[in-house]
Order: C-alpha cells, then structure tokens, then sequence
DNA sequence: ATGCAATATGAATCAGTTGTCATGTTAGAA
DNA sequence: TTCTAACATGACAACTGATTCATATTGCAT
C-alpha cells in the first residue's frame, strides 16, 4: 500500500480540464526547447496565460509534468504506431512501417521526442518504464512473429529481448539524427536502407554475386 | 576569429595538474551518480576535498566540466575500442568484438557513460560532435570493409551513414539497458544474439529450413 | 437567486546556488 | 634564502526561481 504522492485530483469542470491542458502544451513547449533545467514555471504559466499560481492546482512540481507528458508521449506514439502498421502483411514490413510512422512521428512532434529523452534525468522510474513497456510489446510482436517463420527463430533465452533493444535503439537513433537534426533530408532513402539492414544486416547477400569487380 | 569564451589556461605546476584531476575525478562520480542538476559546485569541491573557490581557478562553470567529461569519455572509449578490436579478422568480427567491448566499458565507467547522455541536455553541441564523431570513423571502417566484400554494398548514397548511426543506436541501448540497468547478466548470450542479428538480419535464414514444422 | 466548491490570482516567502574576493600558503627559480 | 607567481581558502553578496498562501472570482446545483 505504498500511495505515496498520489497524483493531484483531476479537475471537476470543463473549465479546469481546458486550464490544465493549456498548462501542459505550454510545459511541452517550453521544455521541448528550452529543456528542463531552463524552463521555468512562469514562463510557462505566462506562455498558457494564467497566473503563476494555477500551475499548482494541477501539478504538484515540474517533475509531476514531465511524468505526466512522458504517459502522454507513449500514447499518442502507440497510436500513432498501430494504425501505421495495422496494415502489414509481416514482421518485416511492419518494422518499416514502424520505422517510417515513428520518424515522422518525431518531425511532428519533436518537442515531445526531447520531453522524453530529458525524463530519464529528471525521474529515471518513468523513462525506463517508457522503454520497458515498449520493449514488452516488442518482444511479444517478435515471438509472434518467429513462431509464424517470419523472423529467424531466436537462439537463445535472451535474444528476443535483446532484438527488440537494438531496435528501438536503431529508431531512437535515427529519430535524433534524421528525425531531430536534420529534418528536411527525405525520409524514404534512410527508411530503405534501414530495412535493408533490419531484414538483412550487414552481411553480403548469400545469393548475390559477392565479388562483381569492376 | 570567433574565439568567444577561451577554456582557463592549463594548471603550471604538478600540483595545479592534480587539484585539476581531482575536481575533474570528484566531479565524474558527482554528476554520474546525482545528475547534472543535483550535483552542486559545493558538493564536487567536498568530495575532492578543496575549497569552493579552487572550482573556479579550472574551470568557468559546471557546463564546462560537462564538456570536458565529454571529451574525456571520447578518448577513453576511442582507446578501449581500438584496443579491443584490433585483432579482428573482418569487419563482422570487429563489431563483435566492438560491442562487447563497449558493453565492458559502460560497466566500468557507469558515471562517464551517464555523463555524456546528460550533456546533450546541457551542451548539445558538444554531444552531437561526440556522437557525428564517431559516426564518421564508423562511415570509414564500414566504407572500407564494403570495399572488400566483407559487408553488403550500400545500395545508396545514405545507407552507409544510416548503417553507422544504426550501430551506434545499437550499442547505447544495448549499454543502457545491459550495461546500466542490469550490470550482473553475463555478457556472452547477448553479444551472441547483438552479432548475429547484426551480421544477417531478422530475416529467416535462406539456408536453414524454413518450415520445420514441430 | 444564492451558496459553496472549484478555480484563479500574484505578491511574498524561502531555499539553495553560483561566483567573487580579500586574504593566506606553497614551491621552485634565482 | 628569498622572492614571486601560482595556487588555495572560505565566507558571503547577489541572484534565481520554485512554491505557498491569503485573497478573489466563477459557475453550477439547488
């Protein structure tokens, strides 16, 4: 029964419910760029348009509004992601179906992504429940998926954990580099090789001509 | 000519060189273990055991030691890689090599490791130069081993680069998750899994059987 | 209409920093 | 030995920004 901190009540009243979310956009703004260290309450409250002392009607300091905008990104980034790949014929297709939504995903939202990323300094329990919860769902899709011969069966204990790690590392990555840093360059070359490499990895093709000289 | 905020000059003398190291040293535990945020001047200059104003004849700030740091983990790590991939054959035994060495690394050095995750949330500029850093020699060794037949020919001008980016995703979540969080597991299974899903892919072995059914 | 719970205000409080500085101390060159 | 630049000290001034709180205001249930 351990209730310790318990989450502020939620508001009663339409007008609270619209208060509240002005102050979180505003927060996820803010800190998307200024990080959390630079932003400030006021600011933020001013960027919302209330008085500084409204933020704690809703939240109990600015760490209660990165959990919160963390549980916020793993919805809205689930969703995003199974309607993306609702539509796959296999495993393979839907990891750059996946692939694809998510690296969008992280150009839309790029404020968000950084939230994220930042949580693991500000309170390290939500951030790896965030990766850990994907990695569940990773590693349930992966089992499935080897069970139906679509993906080389796993060789040992650990690997189906270990594969979905190195994939959420693979779009973490590219989601920075490609998503974040350098977000015009188009998104179909990167999401082809990336596949290429996820299906295949780096070894040469066994059934292509290995030495073509010339 | 831009040469806007000079790093201190160098300490003169041997004992300057080690009150230097000392801070440097107190401040790696300080801010790996507490973060960037929690670990005050106060604290670091305790642990090193010189007074508060000793920080300021090295350095100009906190972000400065977080540069610093960073640099530090980028030699370190260079180092250990070089070292520990030196012996291999092929391009698919050094990133194997590569991996498992990195994961040591990260179980050694847990402070450094966090240090440099952090200071992309502090001085993103130093962060990203680590990361395009390697990037750019990783582009190199897999330019190189492409050339010999040892990994698959990229297919466009992207995928070399999207290919080291990938690894790199790679390595940090592996070390994240298998360095950081769960230092006691044995190393060997997961390296297994890492090095051949890097080298073939998810894809079913085209050689092996793929239907064995029961 | 009226009364109460919910919501809103923003000035004041409060805790904790950083970075400075006037004053020693040390070591090694001459 | 003496002298001086380098190094070290630690108290504290100045600042910052989160959180509190006494005081309004709002709007819905009755």
């Amino acid at each position: 029964m351990t209730l310790r901190k318990r989450s502020l009540p939620p508001p009663k009243t339409g007008r609270g419910e619209m208060t509240r979310r002005k102050i979180l956009d505003a927060a996820k703004r803010e800190i998307g760029r200024r990080g959390f260290a630079e932003a400030s309450i006021s600011t933020i409250t001013a960027e919302a348009g209330v008085a500084q002392g409204t933020f704690y009607i809703y939240f109990r300091t600015k760490e209660d509004v990165m959990r919160e905008l963390v549980l916020h990104m793993g919805r809205m980034l689930r969703h995003h992601l199974t309607e993306a790949t609702a539509g796959a014929k296999n495993r393979l297709e839907a990891e750059k179906l996946g692939l694809r939504a998510f690296l969008d995903f992280v150009r839309k939202n790029p404020d968000l992504y950084k939230v994220v990323e930042e949580s693991q300094f500000v309170d390290e329990k939500v951030y790896r429940q965030y990766y850990t919860d994907f990695a569940k769902s990773y590693r349930i899709a992966l089992a499935a998926a080897e069970k139906r011969g679509e993906v080389a069966a796993s060789k040992n204990g650990v690997s189906t954990e270990v594969r979905a790690w190195m994939l959420m590392g693979i779009s973490v990555f590219l989601g920075q580099r490609y998503g974040l840093w350098d977000p015009k360059t188009p998104l179909e070359p990167i999401v082809e090789a990336a596949a290429a490499m996820i299906a295949h990895g780096l070894s040469p093709a066994p059934g292509a001509a290995p030495g073509r000289a010339k």
